[in-house]
DNA sequence: CTCCGATGTTGACAGTGTCAACTTAGGTCG
DNA sequence: CGACCTAAGTTGACACTGTCAACATCGGAG
């Protein structure tokens, strides 16, 4: 009986959004189509975000909370705290590989702190799980630096291989090769 | 005196472009802006390029044939392989921190082989630079595991960088960073 | 029960990518 | 030397987009 109010419209335009990105690229999405997806009126969407730019920082943020709870959840449990690291490693790349989408619009523009401030927090307190990380896995050496290091070499690999420019043809030998350059890079730090 | 004919019409739309992405970003890049500023009706582009999309397919190839110049450049003249591949490496970051505009071009699409092989060539070509570089440094030991390593993480670093993720305040620093990174790479490889 | 704020709608405007049809410049060939 | 062909550029149009202003409606607080 569809009413007038819609209920969650905020959540709904977000998942249409990435729908829409996933079927016809991040060029192509649009705030009238987001709309229509939703069964709802070319304007009603900025009731819930100030502008377009503030459609795909809501992807954003979204993706940077769940990327946060996906590296804590896989560097959890017990182990050796660099083994803990590796899992987080790998994380990082397989929630690249889910969610291409979300990924690019994560990285996509420099988010402005001051225009969208929640994906900001969320982004910063993901890097602040990794770097809790490495801290616990390299203790007495300029944490930062290395975390820097971990995230770039993770980073590169989820962006080249979402990217399509290794000529990989599966998702696991994509991990199967992220496992061996953090090995490699974890060795040499 | 401005005849009819422009003379180098395709090169001024690709200068064109750059400034534009410069100034106002990759998402407010217009092909009627870009007309505009080369003193030319808004359909003479369609003259030089199928489409938007092809714009910037032609900007990327641009960087992809500068960024291998540049690494092969710096690569070059005399030194230790391993010394060598670390100046190729450097040129990969200096290349994104002075041309940000071609960088992410270059890698925001996956360029389709079939609807632009020139862009797809001239990326490949740089690959191949690089994949030289590390076979001469690391010899018999997989060469195209290797190359992908050194690729990811000097493609983290300038992802991150031009993203203003890292709070590094200048290039020097990243720099920094980045030889110290490709430093414990190295190392652990 | 009333009324007010949050949520949604309609209509409009300027700007965009792209197509079809037309014009012009400048070199090729009889 | 003049006719003419093609590459390069133009004008006008269409459908679509982001966004604004003005209006409508629901649902909960008093």
């Amino acid at each position: 009986m569809k009413s007038y109010h819609h209920g969650d419209l905020r959540a709904a335009l977000l998942a249409a959004a990435v729908d829409l990105i996933r079927e016809a690229g991040a060029e192509s999405l649009s705030l009238r189509e987001v709309a229509r997806r939703s069964g709802v009126s070319q304007t009603a969407p900025y009731r819930h975000f100030r502008d377009k730019e503030d459609l795909t920082a809501g992807i954003a943020e979204e993706g940077f909370t769940i990327l946060g709870d996906e590296m804590r959840k896989a560097a959890g449990g017990d182990g050796a705290p660099r083994e803990r690291l590796m899992r987080g490693g790998r994380a990082y790349v397989a929630f690249a590989l889910k969610r291409p989408e979300h990924f690019k619009v994560m990285f996509a523009t420099d988010l402005d702190a001051k225009r969208h401030p929640a994906a900001r927090t969320a982004a910063d307190n993901a890097f602040a799980g990794l770097l809790a990380l490495v801290t616990a896995a390299f203790p007495k050496r300029a944490p930062l630096t290395l975390a820097r290091m971990a995230w770039s070499q993770v980073h590169g690999i989820a962006t080249l291989a979402i990217g399509k420019q290794f000529r990989f043809r599966t998702q696991a030998e994509v991990l199967a090769f992220a496992e061996e350059a953090m090995q490699a890079l974890a060795r040499g730090m």
